[in-house]
RNA sequence: CGGGGCGUAGCGCAGCCUGGUAGCGCACCUGCCUUGGGCGCAGGGGGUCGGGCGUUCAAAUCGCCCCGCCCCGACCA
């Protein structure tokens, strides 16, 4: 194509309202433009690159025996008021009313809709498994929107669910899937890692996100490099820091004592002189509207998922101040587990088998030493703490980083959720009706992108892997009123072209200087500069990533390219 | 939804505090010049100052309301 003839809008200047790298250089590459918070036009460059990044995702589905679907992205209520769904998505769906006063949604995500087709179709254990996949536009009403492509209201998804007549088959359809995604990951270009997952309101028992590593992202990942554990922090386990102080010995009694003013963990340690790991932290959470007390050493963070995964709940909160006076007469500052009788009370691993702790009395500034968890109070105990930097590995001892992440891909075993709730049954070889068991898996189409400019951005611009970038190659003369520069760069040009390889003309009248900015600022992995060597029958050849040029015999240049 | 910020030419911004002719750089158009990293010279076009209401002789500027966008938090199959 001839760069003269195309839309490609760079900018010379970032965009204010642009934060993070990759979103700056979308823009400024002229590859996206915005038109709505999270709502954006994908111009031919983005088109171009999301093409080649769709492709590979068919081909390995496709692999993996696959069926590709197109399926409506406006949906009825029914369906999703069937799984229950309608209720749990709640403003994050898209809803709207057809002329009729019908309530109709846009689809999240297809988890119902394909549901609805395998119950009418599939009867028999001779018609499983099935692998359906759809590669389309989804839509969520993010509260939030951010950083250009990364977190949007509307956005691609190739999104594939399985149907298996038993758990056996399930875990063939996931494999299949971990493994078809590392391909396709492989093959974008990316550096990614695999991790532990929870499954959210998605359902299910297993899951598992593929992460790029990236300031850019949102999600946490703690990874141990001595034996390659993974997780989400969401879900992340690790084995905490020990005491900084030994707990007195004794079979003590709890003992109240006056703390005019002190609620902090740190007021509290400077008060008592004793550390915050000798503390218990109070926390009063909302499950679902119902208050639960939440227990966990003075120096450790609840992780919300944990939490509400522990007491079974969907929707999390802080309780607030009037909830807590209400139920424990006393101020946040101030709480602890002592005499709590009407309130559930839950514990950290942590707390497990220590005594003598400090905490709240319920009972503004004033505070209880001496309190033994087991003995004092009964807490259920469960794994309520967020794991951080410098735990030690529960499977190698090793001490775990943690780090910032982008989702690219996330797969679940699904279980019976849909299946049961919207009645898919088939008949299995003895003649019972069962019902199969789903499994679903995602991938953030746009998100590949982004991650692979965050991943490989420099001062100059966007560096993207071959496979996925919108040109392979840029045929750059420097000057095109000199006749035979530009008239070797159209035959490179033609020669590229005829190769197979994806090829740009630069055949604008700019300076060199423009053009190599352009070059380099849209990304694409190669540049052939047809300049002043033309007279020794060379050309230079350019390695975006590196920087490293090349001379180049112009009948080999087709050759050289070919062979990277 | 809570907190903060922004909205003036396509992009980046100044002007607003202290009301009185709407400006700068880049981009764009014309001509000349130039051609190895966003070149130079000359000329030119382009603005409901996000919207509404109000105060005032007079509003980009002051007040109130609304809308949009960005950032932090909450949220995030």
């Amino acid at each position: 194509m001839y760069w003269s003839k195309l839309f490609i809008p760079t900018l010379r200047e970032n965009p204010a309202e642009a934060e993070v790298v990759s979103h700056q250089l979308l823009l400024r590459a002229g590859y996206i433009r915005q038109l709505a918070a999270g709502v954006y036009n994908y111009l031919f460059l983005a088109q171009r690159s999301i093409l080649k990044i769709t492709a590979i995702v068919r081909e390995e589905m496709d692999a993996i025996g696959a069926q590709e679907m197109l399926l409506p992205a406006l949906n009825p209520a029914e369906v999703w008021q069937e799984s229950g769904r309608w209720t749990i998505m709640g403003d994050n769906m898209f809803r709207l009313k057809d002329r009729f006063g019908r309530d109709m949604c846009l689809g999240m995500t297809h988890e119902e809709v394909m549901t609805s087709i395998a119950r009418g179709e599939l009867r028999s254990y001779k018609q499983m498994p099935q692998i359906w996949y759809q590669i389309q536009t989804k839509f969520r009403d993010e509260p939030r929107p951010k950083s250009g492509l990364l977190r949007v209201r509307q956005f691609i998804m190739k999104d594939s669910y399985s149907f298996d007549m038993g758990p056996e088959g399930l875990d063939v359809a996931y494999n299949k899937h971990r493994d078809a995604y590392c391909r396709i990951f492989e093959r974008c270009g990316l550096q990614f890692v695999i991790v532990e997952a929870d499954s959210g309101a998605m359902g299910g028992s297993k899951s598992n996100e593929f992460m790029v590593r990236s300031e850019a992202g949102e999600d946490f990942v703690v990874e141990c490099k001595g034996c390659g554990y993974a997780a989400n922090l969401e879900k992340a386990v690790g084995k905490p820091s020990a005491p900084l102080a030994s707990d007195p010995e004794g079979d003590l009694a709890p003992e109240e004592f006056h703390t005019p003013g002190q609620k902090t963990i740190a007021e509290i340690a400077a008060f008592t002189g004793l550390p915050e790991t000798s503390q218990m932290k109070s926390l009063v959470m909302a499950a679902d509207g119902t208050l639960v007390l939440a227990l966990v050493r003075g120096d450790h963070q609840l992780s919300e998922t944990k939490f509400a995964s522990a007491v079974g709940a969907v929707e999390v909160r802080p309780a607030h101040p009037e909830e807590i006076r209400q139920a424990f007469g006393a101020d946040a500052g101030s709480l602890g587990p002592v005499g709590v009788s009407k309130i559930r009370v839950i514990a950290d691993l942590a707390l497990q088998g220590r005594k003598n702790m400090i905490a709240g009395a319920n009972k503004n500034d004033y505070h209880l030493r001496n309190v033994t968890p087991g003995e004092d109070f009964k807490p259920e105990f469960f794994d309520l703490r967020q794991v951080v930097t410098g735990d030690a590995c529960l499977q190698c001892g090793k001490p775990v980083e943690m780090y910032k992440t982008v989702e690219i891909g996330h797969i679940f075993k699904l279980g019976y959720k849909y299946s049961k709730s919207m009645g898919l049954h088939v008949t299995n070889e003895g003649g019972e009706e069962i019902t199969p068991i789903m499994g679903s898996y995602g991938i953030g189409v746009e998100r590949i992108l982004s991650s692979a400019v965050e991943l490989y951005a420099d001062k100059d611009g966007m560096s993207l892997p071959p496979a996925i970038a919108p040109f392979f190659v840029v045929v750059t003369p420097v000057n095109i009123k000199a006749g035979p520069q530009m008239e070797m760069s159209q035959k490179i040009y033609q020669a590229c072209k005829a190769a197979g390889l994806d090829a740009l003309f630069d055949d604008r009248d700019e300076r060199p200087g423009v053009k190599f900015k352009d070059a380099d600022l849209i990304g694409a992995p190669w540049r052939v500069t047809v300049g002043k060597k033309l007279a020794q029958g060379k050309v230079e050849v350019v390695n975006r990533r590196t920087k490293q040029s090349t001379d180049v015999a112009i009948e080999d240049v087709v050759t050289f390219l070919k062979g990277q």
